[in-house]
DNA sequence: CATTCGCACAACCATTTGGTTGTATATTAT
DNA sequence: ATAATATACAACCAAATGGTTGTGCGAATG
């Protein structure tokens, strides 16, 4: 039986990552961690228009970073836990494997100074 | 004076994310990690033009994920063990982010169960 | 009711991406 | 010297990105 590592190979790791891959959406990001805010008032904060702001929210939404949550005519976003230990865990599977192979390094630079 | 947090606002973390976004990219460094290769070598494991790998070898040297190293008439790619701590470290502060968010909200419902 | 506010959505545009094929160059093998 | 190998690089293409403006529509405010 072939075990399938579905946090891994998952397709919407690519989203995630792509989300991410975007300087104004990480501060999208690190701002709605800190506090939920209305899209509007998101895109207050940048020197874009409103809709270029809200094709960010989207890109974070596809990748299920944030979620909108309709309150009035506002709509307001906020991190979504899940998903976001997803993507940590994503991250660790990464850090291990970096680290392993760093120790494994180092052995080996340890055993033999010369080469 | 106003302390600029070098490792997270530089620009190639943009490129960092971005080269992370493939699974075919993603599957490059993994493969890397383990045993460095050369670019044929990659090449062969996927069912896409010699071209079409080398473009996504040159996506990760951008981000100085990997690095290209010559012998003979290869070129072998390796894992940069530098650019790989600072990523992770990125996405150490992210995971800091998230979770002090998390145990605030877990504190707050801990508190009020009713709200 | 009229207006304003917050948002959705479409159309458009330039640039980038991920892929292709084809050509050129350096290195190794025969 | 010739052939085969490993790579680089350019040209091309379809699709996606990141931005814009404009239009419409439901919800709140006066």
């Amino acid at each position: 039986m072939v075990v399938r590592m579905a946090t891994m190979s998952d397709g919407n790791v690519d989203a995630i990552f792509h989300a991410l891959a975007d300087t104004t959406r990480r501060d999208i990001v690190t701002r709605v961690i800190a506090r939920e805010q209305s899209v509007s008032s998101l895109a207050s904060e940048y020197a874009m228009s409103f809709a270029a702001v809200q094709k960010h929210v989207a890109v974070l939404e596809r990748a299920s970073l944030v979620v909108k949550q309709r309150r009035g005519r506002e709509q307001i976003v906020h991190a979504d836990p899940a998903t976001i230990e997803r993507a940590r865990l994503l991250l660790e599977h990464f850090e291990t494997l970096w680290r392993h192979r760093a120790e494994a390094i180092d052995r080996i630079l340890a055993e033999d100074p010369e080469h």
